[in-house]
RNA sequence: GGCGCGGUGGCAGAGUGGUUAUGCAGCGGACUGCAACUCCGUGUACGCCGGUUCGAUUCCGACCCGCGCCUCCA
């Protein structure tokens, strides 16, 4: 049984897909502008790892996660760049597959674009008009009336009065209520548009999420994610939207990552604090990303610093070490630590308490080494490996992952070759210049791991 | 001001009404030519004050502190 906190009802709830085996699951994605930056790459594996999970628990799971390719930034960076809105997205769509890959994300089920969802998109809003839960205004904008929706704030928790009182929403003339939302923004002279009832426009952002959901996976679906920042006023917008125009629940479960900080401060612009995925990879391999991102719970607010990326960094070299040289064993049947670790996942995906178990698992890998079990020492080799793939971790070829190649100055047949005179130099008992070389290598930021079948390195 | 979340050992980070989280760092030992890796052992915890209880870090209440959202934002 898994239980999964739900947003809506703000505890664990046993989840209960709609359809026996089978689970919907819509995620908000980005909005192709620029990078993705360390927030998306939270998003993107929690909800990857969710996925994971849920697969190996024997879903079929449906995943939808979005692409938001217009939208008043969009047009504003590519008329900033000179160029066409749509080479901005395009590039930036391809920056983000490759981000993902390198996160080991796997791809989602379907991937829809708001611009080809605009017929969706229309007959939504012409639904939510005709039946008096929209308006066009004399701007030539569509509003969502908010007061024509009794449920508004229940996601968000929010009253409407309170919303209203607040003052902070954007004042337009043209809207009813404060708190009303554009649907459909009329086009500016020489913007990009496409045609609708109320004239040529564009889709507001909350709708496009509305129509790609219901279309691909109907009115009513089990899981919708995102960030944390979505919830107000994006994913209390959809329901709004979506409750009204098909009238009846829209999500099951509501589920919502925790917000990333840098150096205990608010990721923003004006800090200076923000970091996009490829910068960090500069700097990190991306499975250390990926562990310290799944080392905490994907709810908690996670403070991303140099210090905590280091740690995540020497973590990582620990478990990896306990599968170098091992072949993991086949078909080796559950063992107590699938069950431990199944506990801790089926438990709102707590992926903390699972790496625990991967670390019992390494310790036990180590100790069978060290006594000489061989075939024990491959069979949990094995079950590492296959709780690592669960997490997207430890799928890579453990050399691979220490050699990989930092831009040093040193090939792996240059370090190879030291190493081979190292030895030379031990067999002689000259440990001077055995140290030396160590020594020299130490510097340039490799670290050799001396054992009895011989001495193997790695990229500290 | 409104709504919500959290305060765990040097650090990161789970969890629980009474019993070892885990990792990093530290210390002692084993291994080693010396180290590193690895193994064994080890110390330091549950913001504060009340209450419930045989017993609370774990439940309840107050307080203090931190954080998020309330505007585009993952």
């Amino acid at each position: 049984m898994i239980r999964i906190y739900n947003t809506l009802s703000q505890q664990k709830e046993e989840f209960q897909p709609i359809e026996p085996g089978k689970v919907r699951m819509y995620v908000c994605g980005m909005t192709v502008y620029d990078y993705c930056h360390l927030g998306h790459a939270r998003v993107l594996v929690a909800f990857d790892v969710i996925t994971r999970y849920l697969r190996h628990r024997g879903y079929d799971v449906h995943y939808v996660r979005n692409i938001t390719d217009i939208d008043d930034k969009i047009l504003q960076r590519a008329e900033e760049n000179g160029e066409k809105f749509s080479d901005l997205t395009a590039r930036m769509i391809k920056a983000m597959h490759e981000d993902e890959a390198r996160l080991g994300v796997l791809s989602p089920t379907e991937e829809p674009c708001a611009t080809d969802y605009i017929n969706e998109i229309v007959a939504m809003i012409h639904k939510l008009v005709s039946s008096g839960h929209a308006y066009a205004a004399d701007n030539g904008d569509v509003y969502f009336s908010v007061e024509s929706y009794p449920e508004y704030g229940k996601l968000s928790k929010k009253k409407l009065e309170d919303l209203v009182a607040g003052a902070r929403v954007d004042v337009q003339e043209a809207k009813r209520s404060p708190a009303d939302f554009v649907l459909w923004k009329a086009a500016k002279p020489g913007e990009v548009s496409w045609p609708s009832p109320w004239g040529d426009g564009r889709p507001g952002w909350h709708i496009e999420c509305s129509a790609m959901s219901n279309r691909c996976l109907g009115e009513t679906f089990d899981i919708h994610g995102g960030g944390p920042d979505l919830l107000f006023p994006h994913h209390e917008n959809e329901i709004a939207q979506s409750e009204c125009a098909n009238g009846h629940t829209f999500v099951n479960t509501w589920m919502h990552a925790g917000a990333i900080r840098v150096n205990k401060e608010k990721m923003s612009k004006s800090l200076g604090n923000f970091f996009t995925i490829r910068e960090i990879f500069e700097k990190y391999p991306p499975e250390v990303v990926r562990y310290f991102l799944v080392s905490s719970h994907y709810r908690s607010q996670v403070d991303y610093s140099e210090d905590n990326l280091a740690e995540a960094g020497r973590t990582l070299t620990r478990l990896y070490h306990a599968l170098r040289g091992l072949v993991p064993a086949k078909d080796v049947p559950e063992t107590e630590h699938d069950r431990r670790f199944a506990e801790a996942m089926d438990d709102d995906f707590n992926t903390a308490g699972a790496i625990a178990v991967l670390h019992a698992v390494a310790n036990e890998i180590n100790q069978h080494r060290r006594e000489g079990r061989d075939e024990q020492a491959s069979e949990q080799a094995a079950v590492l490996v296959r709780l690592g793939s669960i997490l997207g971790l430890l799928q890579q070829d453990p050399e691979s992952f220490f050699q990989a190649d930092t831009g040093s100055e040193l090939s792996a047949d240059d370090i190879e070759a030291m190493i081979q005179a190292r030895a030379d130099a031990r067999k002689r008992k000259d440990f001077a210049e055995a140290d030396r070389i160590r020594d020299e290598l130490a510097e340039k930021g490799v670290i050799l791991d001396d054992s009895r079948e011989g001495t193997s390195w790695r990229r500290g």
